[in-house]
RNA sequence: GCGCCCGUAGCUCAGCUGGAUAGAGCGCUGCCCUCCGAAGGCAGAGGUCAGGGGUUCGAAUCCCUUCGGGCGCGCCA
């Protein structure tokens, strides 16, 4: 074996060293052409090899060849001119035009001893830039969490790690939409629930919430201050229920969000930005831009002028700020703070992203904010559809979800889709611990390997550790996991450039796969130390892959199960 | 009526911004535990990628169009 390879070759280098031996051999050989873009991809046949390249295709014109005769010539080109490259391949050939690549097995075994040495690091960048202000979740401050805004926050969540893996600054945020006429509807809501405790006939509004969720909440009210609001004026207890309840909701909020794993930087109460003057600020420097104008005794911002459908109102004819207003402040705050702004909406925003994107780019920040739109989740329990209706008051809160699946389960099935496609979530199959479970397979691949370091050798486990050498790996089970390994940085970059969280679960299972077809094919403990020590090497390696794609979702990694 | 998303195996869905014989899970049929966790592995059956046109060496992917679904189009938030 080359002596000057054994000393780690990742595949990234592999594949960077052939691109440009490549670019070399194509500039020498065809001068007309323009400089090759040397790209490659993983074939979907394992016999394609490991990774595969086209450049031949788009030589093919210039050169006036067939592609494969133009791969072959390039092949034999690199052979002569680069063979200290070509000698990090197991083999190089030309099928169909395409240039097929197979890594030396030195290569892989790198990568393996690279990923035992750096643990939990391996793959991750520090820094903190760019800058990502992410939004999700937000919701009126009028009730618990419900399915779809937990469907936001595990998608915003592993969104939000998989931006600090590669690192990006992320800051998380959450607007409190507290300064409606919703806030006042609470309010009475609220006290309409206070008043039954002491007379059951006392009505409820009509355009109230109901639900359950307000009783505790009232009984706090009742048990603190007795009957003193049965006789006040509507002026007296109205801001003092609505603000009661608005504080309590928003609490109990931010319980359920931590509880599901979601961390955030900043809760936004909307009122507290009015009552600031930054939105007043914000609206005058707009009319300084010609951008407002007056119509029918109301104010109108020209997002026309910025791709929106039609200009929108934001001061009402009578003298009342839309919801618009304040969020373009927000916005206007979070663009100025952040490089890249991104906003998870609930599927019923459709129509409100237009304007978003037309303030942002008024605002001097054209294409700085991204809005994803997570879309609707019915529930299901067996075959049965599981309804929730507001108006009705039998809903569904995402504690109640959590506490019949678990945050693991949960956080799994809300993220396993992509994300602009409707989910259908079964809370039984959630909840079964079989095979028809992905969160179980992929949890089971992790204890599996927790078993099988724990029936080991310490002395073993730990000679593992300190990577010794790996020139045994070379089945293919061994190599086709440890290719699959060598694919997490570049699955989190694709969530982060894609915005598709989705992956991750993909990955995930991916692994989890690969890792149970090498624990069938080949025995870990055997007697021959050295294939011992490898295999339990590789074993340490897909153990910290699978605890850090579960850790990128939210879901916990088992020690046994 | 206008705008956005979608249509891929019996079901639920992937398909890495245009690549090779379109993939996975579940379900179905059959195998595999004297041995590290069978919550696992292997094999098989199952497809006109909604239909039609176009772009090019090459299309599930890009463009046009028809059909069929979902959602959005307030001086609500």
């Amino acid at each position: 074996m080359n002596p000057t390879i054994t000393s780690a070759v990742l595949p990234e280098d592999a594949l960077e060293a052939f691109a440009g031996a490549v670019r070399d051999a194509v500039a020498a050989r065809y001068p007309q052409a323009e400089a090759a873009n040397v790209a490659f991809e993983a074939p979907r046949r394992p016999e394609f090899g490991d990774f595969a390249t086209n450049v031949a295709f788009s030589l093919a014109k210039v050169a006036r060849r067939s592609p494969n005769d133009v791969a072959a010539g390039i092949i034999a080109d690199l052979e002569a001119s680069a063979p200290n490259v070509t000698a990090l391949f197991a083999s190089i050939e030309a099928v169909a035009g395409f240039i097929n690549l197979r890594l030396a097995p030195v290569v892989w075994q790198s990568l393996v001893a690279r990923i035992v040495r750096d643990g939990a690091s391996f793959g991750r960048r520090d820094g903190d830039s760019p800058r990502i202000s992410l939004e999700f979740g937000s919701a009126n401050p009028t009730g618990p969490l419900v399915v779809v805004q937990g469907r936001a926050l595990a998608i915003g969540d592993t969104l939000a790690r998989a931006f600090r893996y590669c690192g990006y600054g992320v800051f998380v945020e959450w607007i409190i939409n507290d300064a409606g006429s919703q806030v006042e509807t609470l309010a009475r809501s609220l006290y309409a629930r206070y008043c039954q405790n002491f007379d059951a006939s006392y009505p409820f509004p009509e355009d109230g919430y109901p639900g359950d969720y307000l009783l505790p909440i009232a009984q706090t009210i009742v048990e603190r201050d007795g009957e003193k609001w049965r006789d006040a004026s509507e002026s007296e207890w109205l801001p003092y229920f609505g603000q009661f309840g608005r504080d309590t909701i928003v609490a109990e909020q931010r319980a359920s969000a931590t509880r599901f794993g979601v961390q955030y930087d900043l809760w936004q109460s909307e009122k507290e930005l009015r009552a600031s003057g930054r939105m007043d600020e914000d609206l005058a420097k707009l009319a300084q831009m010609g951008l407002i104008y007056e119509s029918d005794g109301a104010k109108f911002f020209r997002t026309s002028e910025f791709g929106d459908d039609k200009d929108r109102v934001i001061i009402r004819r009578d003298g009342s700020p839309t919801y618009f207003a304040p969020d373009i402040a927000y916005h206007y705050e979070k663009l100025s703070r952040a490089d890249r702004v991104i906003d998870i909406l609930g599927p019923d925003h459709h129509g409100y992203i237009g304007r978003l994107k037309a303030a942002a780019a008024a605002m001097g920040f054209p294409g700085h904010l991204e809005i994803m739109i997570s879309q609707l989740v019915s529930l299901m329990r067996g075959g049965e559809t599981v309804s929730s209706s507001k108006r009705a008051g039998n809903i569904i809160t995402l504690d109640d979800i959590i506490d019949e699946v678990g945050v693991d389960a949960a956080r799994f099935f809300f993220v396993m889709l992509a994300t602009d496609s409707p989910l259908t979530f079964d809370l039984q199959l959630a909840t079964e611990q079989s095979n028809e479970n992905p969160v179980y397979y992929v949890q089971y691949g992790h204890a599996r390997i927790a078993s099988v370091l724990k029936n080991a050798d310490a002395s073993d486990v730990e000679a593992a550790h300190a990577v010794p050498s790996l020139a045994a790996l070379a089945a293919p089970a061994e190599l086709a996991l440890a290719r699959r390994l060598a694919e997490l940085p570049k699955v989190v970059r694709g969530v982060v450039d894609h915005l598709a969280p989705h992956r991750l679960a993909k990955y995930a299972r991916d692994v989890a796969s690969d890792f149970h077809q090498f624990y069938s094919e080949c025995r870990i403990l055997v007697d021959d130390r050295e294939t011992r020590l490898a295999r339990l090497a590789l074993c340490i390696a897909a153990k910290t892959v699978l605890a850090e794609v579960l850790d990128l979702v939210g879901v916990s990694a088992p020690e046994s199960m």
